[in-house]
DNA sequence: CCGAATCCGGTGGGATACTG
DNA sequence: CAGTATCCCACCGGATTCGG
C-alpha cells in the first residue's frame, strides 16, 4: 500500500522487504518460542534444535530491529541477555502460531501428496 | 507430533520440513496469488515482480507435490498450464494472507522501529 | 554467558540459450 | 507459452576462535 498499491507482490513495496525478513523458518520459529515466554540467547539456542548461534544472532537482530522483540541486558557477570516479545511482535507470533499448529495437524495430508506425487514422478520416468 | 513431541522445534520432525518449503516469501506470495484465482505461469510471474523464471518453477513444482496447488496441462498449440489452489492449500493460503495484510497494516510501525534502532546504533558507534 | 569476527565450502538463484 | 539445461558467482550459513 506505500510507494505500490499492488503492497507485497511489488518489488518496491516496503510490506516486500518485510515479508522479506519474517517468512522464513528461523525467524518464525524464534517468535514463536519468545512469544510463548521470554527467553534467553542459549536456551532458544537449545529449543531450536539445528540453528547455528551466528544465524541466531542475525536472525535476533532482525527481530528487533523490526520492533518485533525486545533485547534486555542484565548487568550481572557474566551478563545475562533476555528476550522478550513486544505488543507488535505478539500480534504476529499469533499468526506464525496458527501455521505451526496447521503444520503439525496437516502433515499427514502433506505427505501423502508427497508420495503420490513422487510415485507419479518414477513412473512417468521409469516408463 | 510426529516423530518427536516438540513438533517443528525438532530437527527431525517432518513439520521442520513443511514449514522450511512454505515459510518463505516466494512460496508465500506464489500461494497467495493463486488462492484469488487460477493463473497462468506468466500471469504469475508477472504477478509477483522480481521472482525469476527459474525460482517460479522450483517454487511451483515444490507447492504442488505438498499438495497445496494443482497443475493442469491443456492441449492447446501452445500449451498453457494452469495452477490453481488445492482445498489443503486454501487452508494455509488463508493464513498467509492474514500475514500479509498485518505486513501492510504495519509496516508503519516496523518502519518506525527500524529508524528508532538505527539511530540508537549509529548513536552507540559515534559516541 | 552472550556475542563479534573470521574463514570458507556449498548452494541458491540470476542470466542466458535452447526445446516441445 | 511453459518450461529444461547450463554456467557461474554472490551470499548464506556452519565451524571455529576470540572478546567483554
Amino acid at each position: 500500500m506505500i510507494g505500490d498499491p499492488r503492497g507485497p507482490f511489488a518489488a518496491t513495496c516496503p510490506t516486500r522487504h518485510l515479508l522479506d525478513q519474517v517468512a522464513d523458518k528461523w525467524s518464525m520459529l524464534a517468535l514463536i518460542a519468545i512469544a510463548v515466554a521470554p527467553r534467553r540467547f542459549n536456551a532458544l539456542k537449545r529449543e531450536i534444535e539445528g540453528i547455528s548461534q551466528k544465524v541466531l544472532t542475525q536472525t535476533l537482530r532482525r527481530l528487533e530491529r523490526n520492533g518485533l522483540i525486545s533485547r534486555t541486558v542484565e548487568p550481572t557477570v557474566p551478563v545475562s541477555v533476555t528476550y522478550a516479545i513486544t505488543p507488535l511482535g505478539r500480534s504476529l507470533a499469533t499468526m506464525m502460531e496458527e501455521v505451526r499448529i496447521w503444520s503439525v495437524a496437516n502433515i499427514g495430508d502433506v505427505l501423502a501428496a508427497q508420495s503420490g506425487y513422487d510415485q507419479r514422478a518414477s513412473v512417468a520416468t521409469t516408463s
